[in-house]
DNA sequence: AACGACTGCAACCGCCGTTCG
DNA sequence: GCGAACGGCGGTTGCAGTCGT
């Protein structure tokens, strides 16, 4: 289901992310926030460059995610955005707390694209993994949309409904109240026993840890040079041989 | 059991907009 | 005004897992 690992020629590895990678990038960000994306790979020891960093921490690591479990609102939500908005996925992700745009996006086009295709007048099942919340398959209708409107595309043509109580009759502009709807996620996360809450927008100013006590977790731990800037000195890593130890 | 087709989704790619020097 | 750096976005790809024969 992943790309498997790769090295290009600038030593840069490309692929699936390991457990240990995946350790890596969230402790470091957790700890010392995304100042800079670019840099955040260098400091956190890791060798990947820094989209693919972020894109990692975005869709995948960040503690206010979910994972599948598609909910019926969800689903619907999904379909009135996407006719109102078409391929937008951002903007629709950020009525979906807890979704990225890449899932969203994934979603759409694994399932419900294909309901669509189904043209008009026809039903469809979504189909829940186990223990998923979009429980006994929601059953979709589209029917053909009476707008004269001819420059959208051709999937706006069709109206979504469902079998939910709730649905389109959602109050133009209302999106936020069927968003409040689901829950509301935190950045609280756990490790291990111990809970912590998470700010993302955390900068090393911010960061009440000690940066110098408590290096990042890394093997072969040397420094490279201390630079000094206004908020004190602070470390400049060394990439390839660890992290920060002073 | 074996094998090919299909599915789902993580990850990559390339383009675009914004910011900053 | 210009170009480089960076972040964000949407489209696409690769591949493990699942399904069907």
């Amino acid at each position: 289901m992943v790309r498997a690992p790769s090295y290009d020629k600038n030593g840069i590895k490309k692929g699936a992310w390991s457990k240990e990678e995946d350790e890596r990038l969230r402790a470091y960000i957790q700890r010392y926030g995304h100042f800079n994306w670019r840099q955040l790979p260098k400091f956190a020891g890791l060798a990947r460059c820094g989209k693919s960093c972020r894109l990692r921490w975005l869709n995948y690591l960040r503690p206010d995610l979910k994972h599948g479990n598609y909910t019926q609102e969800e689903v619907e939500l999904i379909m009135k955005l996407h006719q109102q908005l078409g391929n937008k996925w951002s903007q629709i992700a950020e009525k979906l707390p807890g979704r990225t745009d890449n899932e969203v996006k994934n979603y759409w086009h694994s399932h419900l694209k294909k309901c669509l295709k189904s043209k008009e007048n026809t039903t469809c099942e979504l189909k829940s993994k186990p223990g998923n919340s979009l429980e006994g398959n929601a059953t979709c209708k589209f029917v053909r949309s009476e707008s004269p409107d001819a420059d959208v595309g051709d999937d706006f043509h069709n109206i979504f409904e469902s079998s939910l109580p709730m649905s389109t009759e959602t109050s133009e502009g209302d999106n936020d109240s069927l968003t409040s709807n689901v829950a509301q996620s935190t950045m609280n996360c756990s490790r291990g026993k111990e809970d912590f809450s998470v700010a993302p927008w955390v900068t090393f100013e911010e960061f009440s840890g000690d940066f110098w006590t408590e290096p990042f977790v890394a093997e072969n731990t040397y420094t490279d040079e201390i630079c000094s800037g206004e908020s004190g000195a602070f470390l400049i890593p060394n990439f390839y041989d660890g992290a920060y130890l002073l």
